[in-house]
DNA sequence: TATTGGATCGCC
DNA sequence: GCGATCCAATAG
């Protein structure tokens, strides 16, 4: 039985925390960005177990959206997009990054939740080595830094956020007020504030943080 | 087959 | 502020 520190007060039993389950994620996609904030992302390696509490995420939403990889129609790097709620969409940008987004809406509909930081709860030492390097508050903030420190990847790309690997737990932290803004490094569309994290959290990322 | 630009990060 | 680094999409 394993023991953990989700939320650093007491130790509970990973085995005894419910995961939040697919039908959290097919929901208006503005309103689960939101209420994604709070929860408790986990990431099982084998015997390690990550976690973080989501301070920070972006909305994707349909290919009229000029900023989504769904904007053009359907290709084979987005078709995850296209499928159900509840599963994880995994690109490689920038030759050096992964991002990780969760599929939202209806199969058929376009739609996902970029995770852009995480506050480190528990494996906070696997995390520094997978970083590389010591600072709490820089090891997951940022959409990039996370997925390293999670060892999250393409091979990861489709899998439900309903499994051991890769999943969600409510979180006991809820009375923070939430901020939006525009969309971080996205050209067209900034008229959309689609941006949501914790206001004053020093675990959100680090470009255009308040206001 | 070639070209271009991107939902980033870390170092200068 | 800028280079690294490479995949995906588009054009030819």
């Amino acid at each position: 039985m394993r023991k953990i520190n989700i939320e650093s007060s007491q130790a509970v039993s990973i085995d005894k925390l419910p995961k939040i389950g697919p039908e959290f994620f097919n929901r208006p996609t503005l309103l689960v960005a939101q209420e994604l904030l709070g929860t408790v992302l986990v990431r099982q390696i084998d015997e390690s177990i990550l976690t973080g509490r989501i301070v920070e995420t972006e909305a994707y939403f349909g290919e009229d959206d000029p900023a989504s990889h769904a904007h053009g129609g359907p290709t084979p790097r987005n078709r995850i997009m296209y499928g159900p709620a509840g599963f994880a969409y995994i690109y490689f940008i920038y030759g050096n990054h992964h991002c990780l987004n969760f599929v939202t809406e209806a199969e058929g509909f376009p739609a996902a939740v970029l995770i852009r930081a995480l506050h480190p709860l528990a494996g906070v030492k696997i995390m520094r080595r997978n970083r590389g390097q010591a600072n709490l508050a820089d090891l997951t903030n940022g959409p990039g830094k996370l997925c390293l420190a999670l060892e999250i990847d393409k091979s990861l790309n489709g899998i439900s956020l309903y499994s051991d690997e890769l999943h969600l737990v409510r979180g006991d932290y809820h009375w923070f007020e939430i901020s939006n803004g525009p969309r971080v490094g996205v050209s067209q569309g900034k008229n959309r504030r689609w941006r949501f994290f914790l206001k004053d959290d020093p675990y959100v990322s680090n470009p255009i943080r308040s206001k």
